[in-house]
RNA sequence: GGCGAGAUAGCUCAGUUGGCUAGAGCACACGGUUCAUACCCGUGUUGUCGUGGGUUCGAAUCCCACUUUCGCUACCA
């Protein structure tokens, strides 16, 4: 079908952080990327679009615990909201990665130990405060007034057994690569920071892994150790795209890579100038092309935070206003160097005057015409007037104008040259005045020369329009009965055919907006949030269950509890929820089966000290005899926690 | 503390190597127009270009000091 294509192009973001769901500032990334890959292909190039989700790590462990579901059960969940919200912003990425995918996860732990075997990798000790309440590690710059960040108490210096990236090795490589290449890191700003505060001053080796948690990749030849993120992370670019360590890299490793753009936050340059590319000489893989560092996309009056119910997420915004004119406003909005600001005034101004306003009116008036003069078809009768040169000058050199400027990423320029050619659409219908033409009957051919040049005009703009706006460029076409133009057929002006017929009657493409009534919708909206916050909030602390009737003490008397320690248990293989656990009670030990295998391994049940009912008649469930019952507590989900002493006690002490 | 970036109309921002009588869009005012979503076109107002000093025939643009905002400051994913 095509067969003009000019080249291979592989564009990735970052991955985003199964934390939480992103609000419009991480949404802003992906839209901006789409754009991007989508102009390339309009543009002729094979391209590579990946995205995905950074799914381990000690905050994921910590939430999914919280929560009471696996981590894996929870990075699910956020993963889907994720690529749900990236469909929604209507945007192509052709692969969706996920740090969980099992090949990826293969790959990194050939990666980390090829590393290791070669030497840049070694063993070591990561040093640094710890506190053992919060049993979290932290560097001294990380403290707040000497004492732990999250909790305020007193830290003690330790040690923790790690793996280290040696960085010296590839710092000069790099620091020549970043020097002779001055396009590698973007903007250009960006480039000092990384040299002055890094690289010249000279690189501390890397901490690559990790003992304090198990969310992660283990490392395969040292089981206590999970490969830390910047590993398992960044190694995503290449893992997606089927790089394998031994050399059975795929084809489709070998057409893209190395990636010609890594579109990154400026948060996370360093990873991307530094690490990142020194992992690649290790590898001894070629370097990624460009690495752009976008800027921030802020909230006008204060910062986001959640508690106030003030974060922007992309599909409140979608619901108010529609995926494109979303699109468009972050794109648009957002300077190439500094941060943007996004505020729900400034988004209401930019749909009225420049969707609604100036493209949606425009491409209703032309249409409006056509229909009322001859019928909706569209005819070149070639009754051209000077007046007309200036204007299909304008039109012609757009395209041009738009290339230049994705050609260095300035992606909110080329929208504005679009734009521009659209507001020459309005001044050349004043100028030409074709509802004076109307009235006389010997100027008709010059009004349908007149239509045939906006008619046209607008199809450049529409096109150009597709990277961007995809819907909206579709409908427009669509409306006026016309077909996308290619990005190298737009030197012509003569490209729609006579006869052509538009739609009978132009639909709105953008309704103009009150102010008052979108605040009013949001206020609404996050009204609900909050709502749903403290609902699930409320749900959270607070569990009712039916009431039993009243019993008297000598009933109660009549159990025994006592603290029991699990010395030993596995799994009851004829059953899908029984682990039988042998247990520990002064003296004796009791084999005791429980329904829990859902919220337990049966590895980590070992060593923990739990509440047992003693005295229960025995029974045999799934033909494995039990002496007891494990005690657990409930939530409304049916997870279960088992219950632990508050404070370590012996095995067989009495619970009463 | 160190390194870096910014401070330009009411708002959001352009201003390349010094030549600007300082710009664009939005908002505002007036005029025109009526095909169209009270829209479009035209004209216009508003600025000691953060402060002070210096270099220069000439500085928003270069240099110095100050005020102020922000980013990075190494393991947070």
């Amino acid at each position: 079908m095509c067969n003009k294509k000019k080249g291979n192009y592989y564009i990735t973001t970052a991955i985003a952080y199964t934390s939480g769901k992103p609000h419009i500032g991480n949404t802003y990334e992906i839209v901006l990327a789409d754009s991007i890959a989508r102009f390339k292909r309009q543009q002729g190039y094979q391209v590579f679009f990946q995205t995905g989700t950074d799914e381990h790590g000690q905050k994921i462990e910590d939430k999914a615990k919280e929560i009471g579901i696996t981590p894996k059960e929870y990075v699910d969940q956020i993963a889907k909201k994720v690529q749900s919200l990236w469909d929604l912003m209507n945007t192509s990425y052709d692969k969706f990665i996920r740090t969980t995918d099992e090949d990826h996860q293969k790959q990194v732990q050939k990666i980390f130990k090829k590393l290791y075997q070669q030497g840049d990798i070694y063993k070591g000790y990561y040093e640094g405060m710890y506190c053992k309440p919060c049993e979290s590690f932290f560097t001294i710059s990380q403290l707040v007034d000497g004492k732990c960040p999250d909790c305020g108490r007193e830290v003690e210096s330790a040690k923790e057994e790690a793996y280290f990236f040696k960085m010296d090795r590839y710092a000069q490589r790099l620091i020549d690569h970043i020097q002779t290449n001055p396009e590698f890191i973007q903007p250009e700003s960006r480039k000092n920071e990384m040299m002055n505060n890094f690289l010249l001053p000279g690189l501390q080796d890397l901490c690559v892994s990790r003992t304090s948690f198990q969310w992660g990749i283990p490392v395969d030849f040292d089981n206590k150790h999970v490969i830390y993120v910047w590993i398992d992370a960044l190694s995503n670019y290449i893992t997606g795209i089927g790089y394998d360590v031994d050399g059975n890299s795929t084809e489709q490793f070998k057409t893209f890579w190395p990636a010609d753009l890594h579109l990154i936050g400026k948060d996370i340059l360093r990873f991307h100038t530094i690490y990142w590319p020194i992992m690649l000489m290790a590898l001894d893989l070629p370097l990624p092309k460009q690495i752009f560092g976008h800027p921030w996309l802020l909230q006008g009056d204060g910062k986001m935070s959640k508690s106030k119910g003030n974060v922007i997420y992309a599909d409140e915004l979608v619901e108010i206003f529609g995926v494109d004119a979303v699109r468009y406003f972050v794109l648009h909005e957002m300077p190439f160097e500094n941060d943007g600001v996004i505020s729900w005034e400034l988004m209401v101004e930019r749909v009225n005057s420049d969707l609604a306003n100036t493209l949606g009116n425009l491409v209703n008036r032309t249409i409006s015409m056509l229909n009322q003069n001859f019928g909706g078809v569209i005819m070149d009768k070639g009754v051209k007037e000077d007046i007309d040169e200036d204007f299909i000058q304008v039109s012609l050199e757009t395209p041009k104008k738009v290339i230049e400027k994705m050609e260095k990423l300035r992606v909110a320029d080329a929208i504005t040259e679009i734009f521009i050619l659209f507001k020459r659409c309005n001044k050349y219908i004043d100028e030409t005045m074709p509802w004076v033409l109307a009235k006389e009957k010997e100027k008709s051919d010059r009004l349908a020369t007149v239509l045939y040049h906006l008619v046209e005009s607008i199809g450049i703009g529409a096109s150009l329009l597709k990277s961007f706006m995809p819907q909206t460029s579709e409908k427009i076409l669509n409306q006026l009965g016309i077909c996308e133009r290619d990005l190298d057929k737009m030197d012509v002006y003569k490209w729609i055919p006579d006869g052509t017929k538009v739609i009978d009657k132009p639909e709105i493409l953008f309704a103009r907006l009150e102010l008052n009534k979108v605040l009013a919708k949001v206020e609404e909206q996050q009204k609900k949030e909050v709502e749903m916050m403290k609902k699930e909030e409320e749900k959270k602390t607070v569990v009712d269950i039916e009431a039993k009737s009243e019993i008297s003490y000598e009933d109660f008397a009549k159990l025994q509890f006592q603290v029991g320690e699990i010395i030993a248990c596995e799994e009851v293989k004829k059953s899908k929820k029984l682990l039988c656990s042998q247990v520990r009670i002064g003296s004796q030990v009791k084999q005791i089966v429980s329904g829990i295998k859902a919220h337990y391994t049966a590895e980590e049940m070992v060593g923990k000290k739990v509440m047992v009912l003693v005295n229960l008649k025995p029974a045999t469930l799934a033909g494995v005899v039990s002496e007891g019952m494990l005690l657990c507590a409930e939530d409304e989900n049916g997870q279960l926690g088992l219950m632990i002493p508050e404070k370590d006690m012996p095995a067989g002490a009495e619970i009463c």
